[in-house]
DNA sequence: ACCCAGGTGGCCC
DNA sequence: GGGCCACATGGG
């Protein structure tokens, strides 16, 4: 018999259909959405995008020769918006440092690798780092956001012990396959932009049975 | 007017 | 290791 997870993602996809993540593109596209949209609404970010792809802001050597101002400017719209200026210019250092600014070079690197380089940079954290590895290097890790700990949680998958024993929970329990990762994380997504806007097991509620298994 | 959104770092204990 | 705070715009 599957495991609950298993069935769980069955539902989501019946109930949503499949997300096609992550919406870019390029892998580096993928890398400054990741970073823009830390706490802060997808729309917004794409706002920020549009605008990095208007001005030729949207390669690593393009945005370090952009003065912080302008920068600011351009990723206005994603809030925290000197913070994440400074975020992107820094990522973007690392990026060419050390990997010519090639996602292939970065592809190059073992996983466990990768994931504490890109974790001992500043303003990338877990979720940000794993988006990365997952999204736009194509690595077997599951990612984790408030989403994902919030649900996992009320369907009784798991009790919340922190985000790497969360993660550990999907990677173990789940065949480890990169287009799975992908899609169960946005579909949880989905799932948690849904869930509680909607008054719950109500006539149009589009996912009724999964409101039953989260207890709604 | 208030509340939150696909987090993170800094500080405190 | 956990709890609290600043960071900031845009939309419900």
């Amino acid at each position: 018999m599957a495991h609950k997870v298993n069935t769980v993602y069955g539902e989501l996809l019946r109930a949503f259909g499949p997300q096609g993540w992550w919406p870019a593109d390029s892998p580096f596209e993928v890398i400054v959405g990741a970073i823009l949209t830390q706490q802060t609404l997808w729309k917004n970010v794409e706002k920020a995008i549009a605008s990095l792809k208007r001005a030729k802001k949207l390669s690593a050597r393009a945005i370090l020769k952009t003065t912080d101002r302008d920068l600011q400017r351009l990723v206005r719209s994603s809030g925290y918006y000197r913070q994440k200026a400074k975020k992107l210019k820094i990522f973007c250092e690392f990026f060419l440092n050390e990997y010519c600014g090639k996602i292939t070079e970065m592809k190059r690197s073992r996983t466990s690798h990768l994931r504490s380089r890109l974790l001992s940079i500043w303003g990338i954290g877990r979720e940000t780092a794993d988006s990365i590895l997952l999204y736009a290097l194509d690595k077997p890790i599951f990612v984790v956001d408030a989403y994902t700990v919030r649900i996992g949680e009320r369907m009784g998958l798991f009790r919340s012990d922190g985000y790497e024993h969360v993660r550990n929970y999907f990677e173990s329990n789940l065949k480890r396959s990169v287009p799975l990762y992908k899609e169960y994380h946005a579909l949880l997504v989905q799932l948690g932009k849904n869930f509680c806007k909607t008054k719950p097991l109500c006539a149009k509620c589009p996912i009724k049975k999964l409101c039953r298994m989260i207890m709604l």
